[in-house]
DNA sequence: GGTTGAACTGAACGGGCGTTCAGTGACAAT
DNA sequence: ATTGTCACTGAACGCCCGTTCAGTTCAACC
């Protein structure tokens, strides 16, 4: 037996993908094999190699693509009005997008130390962007007089960790919907930057 | 050669957690061999087990000792007075506690997928020891009406979400003094919980 | 100074790792 | 029906893994 029946590239190119998501994220780069991946895909491990260069590149590239559609979806929001509205639509995105690609965000936040410098400098530029289009927001603000923000870097670093920390705790179906929990960070958000709460 | 001239259990042990702590840091759990440590330690991979179980309860106690040394550190500092005094209180305690032990803390927020069940069990309810004690500052403020948090359980989290967040960043000797960092957050997490900022 | 036991070595155990590659079966085009 | 190529297998490469253990050496005590 060689080539399987009913197999085709543009299928086991993206269930190596989702298998390797779903594997990293739940053990860990270093402790997911590539005969687990090939075992969840379906295929004896060399297959794999028709898809991806080495382990190391499928890490890199599960991170890059994240934060890419990260930026795109942010940047196709492209919300306008005063800071004050821009950053409450920042921190429901935020929410949104993270809840809805958990274990996504959870390598692209652990997985770090376990990419080659090239790799790492690629991932750090695309996270430094995005944490970029926050601080706009907190300096923005600042600027109309409508934050008091002590110091625009480090606040957006506390806010998006802040926001980001919601996948650490939150599970569809638990004692609070997600709509609900973006509008208690919301809530914490703005009156952190010094706008005041959601009106209640 | 065997045994080695001038060893002795009381150096090589602690010489063994130190350089564990350091390597799982750096490079993660399942990424570092006990060769490796060994070689760190000065000593053959075999001699390890003569003060560890095994890698698996190497990790669970340094996380243990780790949350252990935490919960001692915040009892002792037992802070009095009302709600707001014990948040500022505990915002810059956390700051400083985890910023002088960034290791530690980097493992027991990284590693725990990596621990056995039982393990786990025993790890997560210490951290969520630590979780209750904000969380009752944070009730008791909301009783004395001096905060406005919504729910004070995902206020706890978020707000230790973002103090957390300092050691992803803070680097002695970097723009800011640690104390200057402390006030920052501060500031913050008391907006955030409805509690004015700072003074200025 | 002989004895005891703690501290450590070095080799071995069975197994898994990432990666390569010659071979092979299934499909599409002719 | 034949051909060509695509997708995949299965075995192999050299290497490293956590852990065990018989043997060796040093330090301390009598």
């Amino acid at each position: 037996m060689a080539r399987k029946p009913g197999s085709r590239s543009e299928i086991t190119g993206p269930r190596l993908r989702e298998a390797a998501l779903r594997l990293f994220a739940r053990d860990g780069y270093a402790a997911v094999s590539m005969r687990q991946i090939a075992a969840e895909v379906g295929v004896q491990a060399g297959a794999l190699y028709l898809y991806t260069a080495d382990k190391q590149s499928l890490l890199a590239d599960l991170m890059a693509d994240h934060l890419e559609a990260l930026l795109a979806a942010w940047a196709a929001e492209a919300p306008r009005g005063d800071a004050r509205a821009r950053l409450d639509h920042f921190a429901r995105f935020h929410i949104r997008f993270h809840a809805a690609r958990a274990d996504a965000v959870f390598i692209a936040y652990m997985e770090l130390r376990n990419l080659t410098p090239e790799n790492f400098a690629r991932i750090e530029a695309l996270r430094r962007r995005y944490e970029t289009e926050l601080e706009q927001i907190l300096r923005d603000g600042q600027a109309e007089g409508c934050f008091a923000v002590p110091d625009t870097k480090l606040a957006a670093m506390a806010l998006i960790a802040m926001l980001t920390g919601v996948n650490t705790w939150f599970r569809e179906g638990g004692r609070l919907s997600l709509p609900r929990v973006e509008d208690i960070y919301v809530d914490m958000v703005l009156k952190a930057a010094g706008a005041g709460g959601l009106p209640r």
